[in-house]
RNA sequence: GCGCUCGUAGCUCAGCUGGAUAGAGCACCAGACUUCGAAUCUGGGGGUCGGGGGUUCGAAUCCCUCCGAGCGCGCCA
């Protein structure tokens, strides 16, 4: 929607400017535009928005910028909306605006309402979005609610901005671990049948959220797996004891509010009508991309049974890892990453040319090889757009009023997201998991996130919003037929007096309104929705500052009671906010209540 | 030893893919307010952007190199 973030349109017009000007042949024909940006700038006091294209144009024009800056401002200068256009610093074209440039941004916003923001940059393009994925093999702990909120919230952020998004969980329901999960979970069956089990051994999982799985099983099957060899018994406890760990899982995704669209079982590449694995493996070897060989023994920590042996492996020094990978363990049967190369085949033989992978920080190390992988199979499958970014959610550091929470790993004691979630609820976790870069590590303090003060961003942002609310509510007596439906309520406000806003705070706050979608843009593109968290503290304290200003300046307030022409102008500004600040919320996935308690 | 990520105010962090005099919150200092236009407000001080070199009109941002922190480093997932 390009008439709806006026820095596209700006750029559009600096563009027509540069045009008159190879018109007039100050300018060459053909002359290459794409790195022309309109931006707010830093300094307020430069104006509302700068423009580089004069600096950028002067090599090819073979001219001074400065100079040249001077022609295409003033051509800018005979546009309606354009106020002010100064040459500035090395060659900037600085811009002010009309007023009633930003009153039709706002007339813009309430009109478009819920789909202000709206983008396509995505031009409806196929993204698959894999987060969360973690093990089945247990509840999960806090650590995974970071990924799991980025995760939701940038495929919240890539629909609005126009991508045909899903949602993707990888089971990882095949291999050594899951094996394991069955052989603990057969334990917990034999307690339920009545057998003392002393201790869980060394691997397998001790922790008592198997003993449901346990006794599951003894309804279903009463005594009748316990007597059969392993072979037999494995392969059906295994599968219960993963359904019944992804139903808790989902349940506990429920609560943070993080939904799927596929989950999908990494068991399926190999046990479906097909070997996924296998093909993919013939694949990349008649490609001459996998061979038998040999590795050198790893670097630094000393490995125990390393043992030297032909292998095959998968040429991934050719795509820029650092040493090639094995496809096949000694017993063999795949390895993790021959499965997660025929995953990301499966993905781009779905359709998909853009993929995002979410994972924790502890698995940077698997970043080079999988991306070699993603390289192999764009080869193979003639994908060649086929791309995959991979994001790293650091490590978060779970606090209670700054000291540290105990959590003992080798105990099975950890502290599991839904004791988190139930403890603090979910706008408190959504909105912190995503008010930090995603690659920086973060400090979660479950007292302090809680706290209903301008020192916690989750409470400042959500009271701005029931604080605006609240000025709906009081203005009935000003304005007693306001409706309470928001878009009843903004097609009777875009009919005011828009004009009168012209305090330097409501100019202020149209601007940051104004922002949102090139906003929602650039954060879209850049995989970042921690932008909007920052962003929309911003806007929150653009508004609250001038609430602030109100109670020493009584004719600044949002309601004027003598003066309902002014109130409805105001009520359309809060109108926008409204908008603005529950259209981001909802992106993260965090409530815009109406009024807090 | 190697790879990846990070290093910005005393602290916690932004910095819009290379733009102008590097921002915000906390803390600190100085005022205001004693309150439902409630869950504080206004102003102020504070920086070799880890160090050094390079690329160009221009670098916190890109490249190289040191220093420091975290994570990872065979057939685990």
């Amino acid at each position: 929607m390009g008439d709806q973030n006026i820095f596209a349109a700006v750029l559009d017009k600096v563009r027509a400017a540069n045009e008159a000007l190879i018109a007039d042949g100050v300018l060459p024909v053909g002359i290459d535009q794409s790195r022309i940006v309109v931006e707010p700038p830093r300094e307020s006091a430069h104006g509302d928005m700068a423009t580089n294209a004069a600096m950028v144009l002067a090599k090819g024009a073979g001219s001074k910028p400065r100079v040249l800056a001077e022609a295409i401002a003033a051509k800018l200068r005979r546009d309606d909306v354009v106020a002010k256009a100064e040459v500035a610093g090395p060659g900037f074209i600085n811009l002010t605006l009309r007023p009633a440039a930003w009153i039709n941004a706002l007339r813009a916003i309430l009109a478009a309402g819920k789909n202000y923001g709206r983008g396509d940059v995505g031009g409806g393009a196929a993204v698959n979005v894999e987060y969360v994925s973690a093990n089945p093999t247990g509840p999960m702990h806090v650590g995974h609610c970071r990924g799991a909120v980025f995760g939701d919230a940038l495929a919240n952020l890539l629909a609005f901005a126009g991508f045909n998004v899903t949602r993707e969980y990888y089971i990882n329901d095949a291999g050594a671990q899951v094996d394991a999960l069955a052989r603990s979970a057969f334990l917990r069956y034999r307690e339920a049948l009545g057998e003392h089990i002393d201790v869980i051994p060394e691997g397998l999982y001790p922790g008592d959220y198997l003993k449901p799985v346990g006794a599951a099983l003894t309804a279903e099957y009463g005594a009748a797996l316990r007597d059969k060899p392993e072979t037999e018994w494995l392969p059906v406890v295994r599968n219960r004891a993963v359904d019944m760990m992804m139903a808790e899982i989902r349940n506990d995704l429920q609560a943070l509010n993080v939904v799927h669209d596929v989950f999908f079982s990494e068991r399926s590449l190999i046990e479906g009508t097909r070997d996924q694995v296998g093909e993919t493996i013939a694949a990349l070897r008649r490609a001459g991309y996998v061979y038998e060989g040999r590795l050198p023994p790893p670097k630094g920590a000393p490995v125990e049974d390393w043992e030297d042996r032909e292998q095959t492996l998968f040429r991934a020094t050719d795509f820029g890892d650092d040493v090639d990978r094995p496809l096949m363990k000694s017993d063999g049967s795949y390895t993790y990453f021959a499965s997660d190369i025929a995953y990301h085949k499966n993905k781009v033989d779905r359709g998909f040319r853009s993929m995002i992978d979410v994972w924790g920080a502890d698995h940077g190390g698997y970043i080079k090889r999988v991306q070699a992988a993603v390289s192999a199979v764009r080869a193979i499958t003639q994908a060649g757009n086929a791309d995959l970014d991979i994001k790293i959610v650091q490590l978060v550091k779970l606090l209670r009023g700054g000291e540290p929470v105990k959590m003992s790993k080798r105990a099975g004691e950890f502290v599991t997201l839904r004791e988190v979630v139930d403890e603090v609820g979910k706008d408190p976790v959504r909105f912190m998991m995503l008010y930090r870069k995603n690659d920086a590590v973060l400090d979660f303090d479950l007292a302090k996130v809680i706290e209903q003060s301008r020192d916690n961003p989750v409470f400042y942002v959500q009271y701005g919003h029931a604080r605006a609310q609240s000025v709906f509510r009081n203005a009935r007596e000003a304005v007693p037929d306001l409706p309470s439906d928001d878009a009843a309520r903004a097609a009777m406000l875009a009919a005011a007096p828009l004009d009168r806003l012209e305090d330097a705070g409501e100019l202020a706050l149209m601007r940051r309104l104004a922002l949102y979608p090139r906003l929602i843009e650039a954060a879209a593109v850049a995989h970042e929705p921690h932008r909007i968290a920052f962003y929309l503290y911003d806007l929150a304290s653009d508004f609250h500052t001038q609430w602030n200003r109100g109670k020493d300046a009584s004719y600044l307030r949002f309601i004027i009671q003598n003066d309902p022409q002014m109130t409805m102008a105001r009520l359309a500004l809060v109108q926008g906010l409204v908008t603005v600040l529950a259209s981001g919320l909802g992106l993260l996935g965090v409530e815009a209540p109406d009024e807090m308690r």
